[in-house]
DNA sequence: CCGAATCCGTGACGATACTG
DNA sequence: CAGTATCGTCACGGATTCGG
């Protein structure tokens, strides 16, 4: 197990706290690894990103944008068309959360039945 | 932009949205990390991960526990004493666990300024 | 048709008090 | 010391409706 140095995550105080939190909720992980890909429009997200809702959809959006996560590019046409990219500290984010994603598809096996051993045992 | 190949996570019927949701709130990470030194007891739990409510941390424990992430050793003594400490496959999430906190970390000040910047502007 | 705004229920989160 | 019990709140997330 690893040293760890300055650990500010774990202080209340840290204002590194609310970057964590930004990512500890349900989408954004998802919706992140979505744009990896390139620009994206709203639908393609909508689609992209499996059983999200549109509301939720665009609240992740505007948190992400609020973050400068994401940019919001909004072309003036009929029917309207508005595109959601990546920014820079966006796409440094794309790594670690793709971990997580990663990590998520290797061992779910293995809680789901960590799961269901500890609920038989009740 | 990577490609990704067989997006598991992001459909909706996935079973690995299951474990990616576990990650998905305010204390799992902050727990995993100050697990990741070593057992520790409940009340050093406590005050490692600042800020958390008795009640929140069992519940996090519990579920942890639950998905076999984290054991949980009673020792029969007075005053009780309870350690917890990460299991096998705890310790293979805590590698990209560390990797969000070390980038919220670092970039926890560029959120943080387009964040006002974004509210300046409404 | 595409994207945004409104309403609303649930459940995570938190404070406090209490027990073995 | 290590929890439980109870209650209150609030924001996340979902169905629906609106706008252009």
């Amino acid at each position: 197990m690893p040293q760890f140095p300055a650990f500010d995550v774990m202080t209340a105080t840290c204002p590194s706290r609310t970057s964590l939190a930004r990512i500890a909720n349900k989408w954004t992980a998802m919706v992140v690894i979505a744009l990896s890909v390139g620009p994206l429009r709203f639908g393609d997200l909508r689609t992209s990103v499996d059983g999200i809702s549109a509301k939720v959809l665009t609240d992740t959006l505007r948190d992400l944008e609020r973050d400068g996560l994401v940019t919001r590019h909004v072309y003036g046409e009929v029917p309207p068309r508005v595109e959601y990219e990546l920014s820079g500290l966006g796409r440094t984010l794309y790594t670690p959360l793709r971990a997580i994603a990663l990590w998520a598809e290797e061992h779910f096996t293995e809680v789901l039945a960590a799961r269901e051993s500890y609920d038989a045992r009740q």
